[in-house]
DNA sequence: GTCTGAATGCAAGATTTTTTCGTGCGAACG
DNA sequence: CGTTCGCACGAAAAAATCTTGCATTCAGAC
């Protein structure tokens, strides 16, 4: 786990290369060569500089929550009462060491973040509310919402032309 | 793409291979056999049945998205005026349809759709409300949360012991 | 008790990844 | 102005991985 993070240039190269892996990393380098007009090792070289300069942060397979019986993904915005940034850090930290928390912002406006949690039942995310949000006293309140539909669910970015 | 998504059962060695896999699907075969107790083999046929049956939706790589001058990260909430059947539909086609758009999610309480929105600038972040939210007369309302740090973002659901 | 279906491990074969090596190009330098 | 250095490339070989065929084992049905 080398964090080197040497801020690097990306060619039209680069870009073209992740963009098929964002899409499907398990894609042939010699495929992604044909695609883009060079050897596979020269794709193998890049994408291996990508890796270590950070930019391409993880290779991992997407897995569908309710097939695993993760059958509930919930949206919370959370307030704080006092923002000192010792106590930011500390709901930081709180909130990126819970496994049901896919995601976490840390927001300007109204809320302080905006959480988006992953669980199996309501009874679990009530267990998981009196955990992480009665239980700390920093917690003003926080607004829950349910999703009906995870319409689209995805970390690609949207890659310059 | 085939989607077959047949209802297949799964044990918990399907379960640690899908919590490798999640972290790193690049592991291969052989060490992850190792780590659950199979071969090489049956490991490989465990993972194409489950790619077949959906439970594995895609494998990708994990982008930085300010290394690629996607500087931004934003929640939006959106609050429809009406809410038929097919307005609720025609918006979630439109919003999952925008590769800016990460995240969509329809959801229950004050807001319909929560979005988490990707641009390189906050000019960019205009220009798309101008399309999606003032250019639709369905939209009553929005609320932007600007993320000023990304504290969590992953896909990665937790499973059953 | 025997049969059938499903899953396994082993080993061979096919594919992919990774390394090695030589070449070409552009910038810095003498 | 020529030389050298750094860098990225492609081709080919080497290493590792993935994939498939096959015999075996095990659990449940008959």
């Amino acid at each position: 786990m080398s964090k080197s993070s040497s801020s690097i240039t990306l060619d039209r190269f680069d870009l073209a290369i992740l963009h098929i892996l964002q899409q499907d990393n398990a894609t042939p380098q010699r495929v992604i060569g044909e695609a883009v007009n060079l050897s596979a090792p020269a794709v193998q070289r890049r994408i291996r500089r990508m890796e270590e300069a950070g930019i391409i942060q993880a290779n991992v397979a997407i897995i569908d929550p309710a097939r695993v019986g993760q059958l509930i993904t919930i949206v919370v915005e959370v307030e704080l009462i006092s923002e000192t940034a010792e106590l930011i850090d500390a709901a930081k930290r709180e909130f990126a060491a819970v496994p049901e928390v896919q995601q976490c912002y840390y927001v300007t406006g109204e809320a302080d973040f905006v959480l988006v949690v992953v669980v199996p039942t309501m009874t679990a995310y009530e267990a998981l509310t009196r955990r992480l949000f009665f239980g700390n006293s920093n917690v003003k309140r926080f607004r829950t919402s349910v999703a009906m539909d995870r319409v689209k669910a995805g970390l690609a970015v949207p890659l310059p032309a």
